[in-house]
DNA sequence: TTTTTTATCTAAAACGATTTTATTCTATCT
DNA sequence: AGATAGAATAAAATCGTTTTAGATAAAAAA
């Protein structure tokens, strides 16, 4: 492996010179310049970044912390990260997790051990323990996609409640009075807005809210399926269901057939995250788009000019993307209507 | 920042001592030992990885080199490598490209440059610039999922001739006899042995091939609509398609639906990577599959062996995962057999 | 008691760059 | 010619570890 060290001696110059050379600083003549450029060329020489992190206390890396949690939807935000990474000529360590803190916790660390100069988290909850954590870490940091109550740090992702507010005000247009949520966890923070955004849509319209319309769980913990049946078996069953993703609107929509109920005839159902391929679902899903791609690369932006210059004490920027309803065929006109 | 420096001078040691005492190494006693992590504890420590891989020049690191081309089915690998790496405490840098040559040489060269331990690349073609600069490489490289011809390397990845191969017997089996093939394009390795299984099994049972059936592209270049239209403005038309992914498959779908063809009745269609979410189309998709994670998984094994007892001349290991046929509804027997 | 062994620890040299300070050499100006 | 400024380079310090060789003291063997 060639080292400046062995350049310098072909050169018959010091070190230091090879080095400005190379990094095209002032100091050392043109003529010398060339020829020991040349002369790293022919050696093959390709730059220690390891040493030189080490005295210039930069790494030019940035380290991705986020659950995976089976949501396609999240390689896209993913990408973005990379790509706008790449772009700066940043290198980037993602580490996915299974949304348990002591493996996010082991992740960070290992990040920090490796001197990343900064860290882009999607929380996987809102736990004490992970709040002082976060607070404990010394380079920048961004939230992406999860913010944290009571964490004031730089934010990029989408308005759920927003999102909430939107899916809820589409289906009472549609004549929609008895709405569900199945949202995943209350635990995480998106879940609490798009709720939040729907409770709040109820009382605009003066529909009471009815705390038995919410559902809990997601297609791997199998209280999917329960939930739907608890659902149809209420005296007056809602006629809409708004899900916190798409892939817990697909498990709604498979059961709700298997339950011999029709989609959007009986039922209308509503996603979240406009997973593209769902568009070709048999009942193409009305859902909650965000610009997940957008979402990561504003969330290196943010976190490259804190890295960069640091010096910025500002107070903590929140980039938040409005989502849009896309409309397709899981929804409808409610059933009472259309009889009318 | 805490460093072994301060550690020492407040235990009263040399830096040596805490080193040893911190990785759990023999020469220290056990009374210092703990008063010394002790110490490390409370100061909040966290090792330098920048200084410890110069010393050591291991970085327990592996750098990704892969091609996206809008393929979920790229994801479940680089999770399988993302899961491995982390279970053997490596870090993974991912660098995806868009199979151009000149930003593959890019990524490679940054992931040198960081001293990764070791290289997982997936070429994205077969040119001879890097057919070469892979052969420059130091450290130990495993190829993923496409070979490259001539290059001995150690591999994990599904045996494509295989899938080209049961997708055909299937169609024939189902009594078709004219059967076309969407490729990508004839410089992907893996479109070639697709392409060669299905050659070597219409010889088997006897069936002419023709070349007119054969047709490149993808829906990005949006050259697969006018391939569809030239199929079926054929004397002969085929009653059968295998494609080269998936996602061409859905492309294929959607334009002979709208060109009023109907699926499986007028014509079959067999995709390729078994995309989990397309079970869900209106045709479920009939397809080809191959267990991605375990590919991503066994390539890290692969490279960890190389890695770990460095002096193993062994010759080149290939991990070759069998296809597997996911029979769904894009699929049925030839037509004239039903008239029968 | 003396010698040998063993356990524990220190000091110093790496690792491969960057960066700061010192030095040499030229060229210019009086 | 001598002083001096400026450019080009050399030399040395540094970054935070690991690792090696050597020193010291206590324990064991002679």
């Amino acid at each position: 492996m060639t080292t400046i060290k062995e350049i310098a001696k072909k050169a018959g110059v010091s070190p230091g010179t090879v080095s400005k050379a190379l990094s095209g600083r002032k100091d050392v003549s043109p003529i010398t310049k060339r020829r020991i450029r040349k002369i790293a060329e022919e050696l093959g020489y390709i730059p220690n970044f390891i040493a030189r992190s080490l005295v210039t206390n930069k790494t030019h890396t940035i380290g991705l912390v986020t659950p995976y949690l089976g949501n396609p939807a999240l390689f896209d935000r993913v990408r973005g990260v990379q790509n706008r990474c790449i772009s700066s000529h940043y290198i980037l360590i993602t580490c996915l997790n299974e949304g348990e803190f002591k493996e996010e916790a082991m992740q960070i660390e290992t990040l920090l051990s490796r001197k990343v100069d900064g860290l882009i988290i999607t929380p996987s909850g809102e736990s004490e323990e992970l709040r002082s954590l976060i607070m404990k870490i010394e380079c920048p940091v961004v939230l992406m996609s999860e913010m944290i109550e009571g964490l004031d740090y730089d934010f990029s992702g989408e308005d759920d409640y927003e999102g909430g507010k939107i899916a809820t005000e589409y289906l009472i247009t549609l004549g929609h009075r008895d709405i569900a949520y199945f949202g995943n966890s209350p635990d995480i923070y998106s879940d609490r807005c798009i709720l939040k955004g729907y409770k709040d849509t109820l009382e605009r319209y003066a529909i009471p809210y009815r705390s038995k319309h919410i559902f809990w769980g997601n297609t791997e913990k199998n209280t999917l399926e329960d939930n739907i049946e608890k659902l149809l078996s209420m005296p007056e069953p809602p006629t809409g269901i708004i899900c916190w993703s798409d892939i817990i609107a697909i498990g709604v929509l498979n059961k709700l057939e298997s339950m011999g109920k029709k989609v959007p005839g009986d039922i209308s159902v509503v996603g979240y995250d406009n997973i593209e391929m769902l568009s070709l679902f048999h009942i193409p899903l009305t859902t909650i788009g965000q610009p997940n791609f957008l979402i990561g690369q504003k969330a290196v932006e943010l976190l490259l000019e804190r890295i960069e210059n640091r010096e910025t004490k500002e107070p903590a920027r929140k980039v938040i993307f409005k989502p849009e309803l896309i409309v397709r065929n899981s929804t409808g006109p409610v059933k009472s209507m259309v009889e009318k």
